[in-house]
RNA sequence: GGUCCCAUCGUCUAGUGGCCUAGGACAUCACCCUCUCAAGGUGGAGGCACGGGUUCGAAUCCCGUUGGGACUGCCA
């Protein structure tokens, strides 16, 4: 038996969704898991008053970020026009069809305190040819039901009463999306159709084309199976969306998340790996994804979550790994990507590859995201610490011992032996002579090195940053005090 | 309004009639570890929307109620 051919077919009108990002992974996961399997991407950019080409770039771009490699296509929808055109004309000429001139105002105004669902039929018995106003609508049967058959939800029925005569081309001649998505389904022989359940309501009426072309052309195609994905929604329950929820996957990118991490949060949405550990790598997805298995509720987009799973393969990594991961927002000027919008807190010059090799393990636990490691580890490039200065207050400014460790500190690191293990027991000796805890003696001498009360292990720091360098820091923050 | 979908801790989920005094994860709280912050460890709190059935037995099946959502475009 084939594997099952799917499609991923966005329209782009935006940045490319998370929600659409799902939708294409679980797309992906259904062709991955079989031999003969074909992932399809289809542009579906037949309106073309909204698409723009960038968002076609944005899509593509983060596919290949995201690792969802396709099998065929990129297609585009209106490449397909020619196709469009005949199966509506193969339609009409069958007498499936017809033309209708009616505006949406009047369709509006004849519905007045609506009862029956949208377009009325007016037309459908005018015998209307095709003129510059007239659009296509099919003549939808008024009799039966359709049901569809959802792997994930069981069998969804519709009457057919219930459906109207929807509109199937454009009075410009353009096939719209109802019919040109379903040709191309046929064209492509796709086998599942696997998309958001807002399109549930769409999938009668695109079986009813799909069984007229069937009819009207004489092609057989079999029937794919559907599958609607549970909806993404925000805090409100309500569908996530573009205008007011952070839903952009690039800038879940630009933000330092990894890859692997977005792909295993995104599976976690509406699915689930058997057994109890859920940050599972890409290969056990695809092993184990099942469409049937699929829940039926909505799902609500966690970020927090996502963050703490991202943290988790941010460990995971190996230190080279990590150091090389950073790059782009570290060293964005040698790198083929960084990301948008984002000032790295020190120049091309202050930067040392070497030394961040080095610093980057002290900080890898401590990150979520890649975004927030510049932050963690300027101290070290700066010619000197941003300053937090209510913590320098506090732990320097009005504290007279956080003075005498500075001090002390500075004459001890002067001559002692420079290593993390040596820093640290010359620091607590020094904390120890003011009767002062570690947790207390180390304070004032972090502020003054690392602007920060918070930050990397320190005396490891210290090592890394150099004898002079430290030094300096202790003075001038000593000399801040007394001024 | 009409059509359709959905309903287990705050969140994501496991659970497909007895293994459930409902399991895991995130978040949260406490404690431990500890040079700060993390990470890690241990423990706690927290849920089957409601009402009827069916059944020896229901989170699981059926019906209803309530609640939420999607669609209702000459957008996709």
């Amino acid at each position: 038996m084939p594997g099952p051919r799917v499609r991923f077919a966005p329209s782009p009108t935006g940045f490319f969704h998370v929600g659409s990002a799902r939708t294409a992974l679980f797309n992906w996961l259904l062709a991955r898991q079989s031999d003969g399997g074909v992932f399809i991407l289809r542009i579906e950019d037949t309106d073309a008053d909204r698409n723009r080409e960038e968002w076609v770039d944005g899509i593509l771009s983060a596919m290949a970020w995201l690792g969802l490699d396709l099998d065929e296509g990129p297609f585009r929808q209106s490449d397909n026009a020619a196709l469009h055109d005949v199966a509506a004309q193969q339609l009409a000429d069958a007498g499936l069809l017809y033309y209708c001139d009616c505006t949406g105002d009047e369709v509006a105004r004849r519905k007045g305190d609506d009862k029956t669902p949208g377009y009325d039929g007016f037309c459908r018995d005018r015998g209307l040819t095709r003129g510059p106003a007239t659009g296509l609508r099919f003549r939808t049967p008024h009799e039966g039901v359709t049901v569809v058959h959802d792997v994930i939800r069981g069998d969804v029925e519709f009457a057919n009463s219930t459906i109207d005569d929807f509109i199937v081309a454009k009075s410009s001649g353009v096939v719209l999306y109802a019919l040109a998505n379903v040709a191309d389904d046929r064209h492509d022989r796709i086998s599942h159709v696997i998309r958001g359940e807002e399109h549930l309501s769409n999938a009668p009426k695109q079986m009813m084309l799909w069984d007229a072309l069937n009819q009207v052309t004489g092609d057989v195609v079999t029937m794919p199976v559907y599958a609607h994905l549970p909806l993404l929604v925000n805090e409100q329950r309500k569908k996530l969306s573009k205008r007011k929820d952070p839903v952009a996957t690039e800038s879940y990118r630009d933000q330092g998340y990894l890859p692997d991490a977005f792909v295993n949060y995104l599976a976690l949405l509406g699915w689930s790996p058997r057994g109890d550990e859920e940050i599972v790598p890409r290969s056990t997805l695809i092993e184990q994804f099942r469409l049937e298995d699929v829940s039926h509720s909505p799902a609500f987009f966690d970020v927090k979550k996502m963050t703490h799973v991202n943290g988790e393969y941010i460990r995971g990594l190996s230190a080279q790994q990590f150091v090389e991961a950073c790059a782009p927002w570290v060293r964005p000027w040698s790198t083929s990507w960084r990301p948008t919008d984002r000032e790295v807190p020190w120049s091309e010059a202050q930067f040392d590859e070497g030394l961040f090799a080095l610093v980057a393990p002290l900080i890898q636990e401590r990150v979520t995201t890649l975004g927030e490691v510049a932050a963690m580890v300027e101290f070290f490039f700066l010619d000197a610490p941003r300053m937090d200065e209510a913590a320098f207050a506090k732990v320097v400014g009005n504290d007279p011992l956080g003075r005498s460790m500075l001090g002390g500190a500075v004459e001890r690191f002067a001559e002692t032996q420079w290593d993390a293990a040596s820093l640290h027991e010359a620091t607590t000796q020094l904390g120890e002579a003011l009767g002062l805890t570690l947790r207390k003696a180390q304070a004032p001498i972090r502020c003054a090195v690392t602007g920060s009360l918070v930050g990397p292990p320190l005396f490891e720091s210290l090592h890394l940053l150099g004898r002079e360098r430290t030094l300096e820091r202790l003075r001038g923050a000593l000399a801040r005090s007394s001024t």
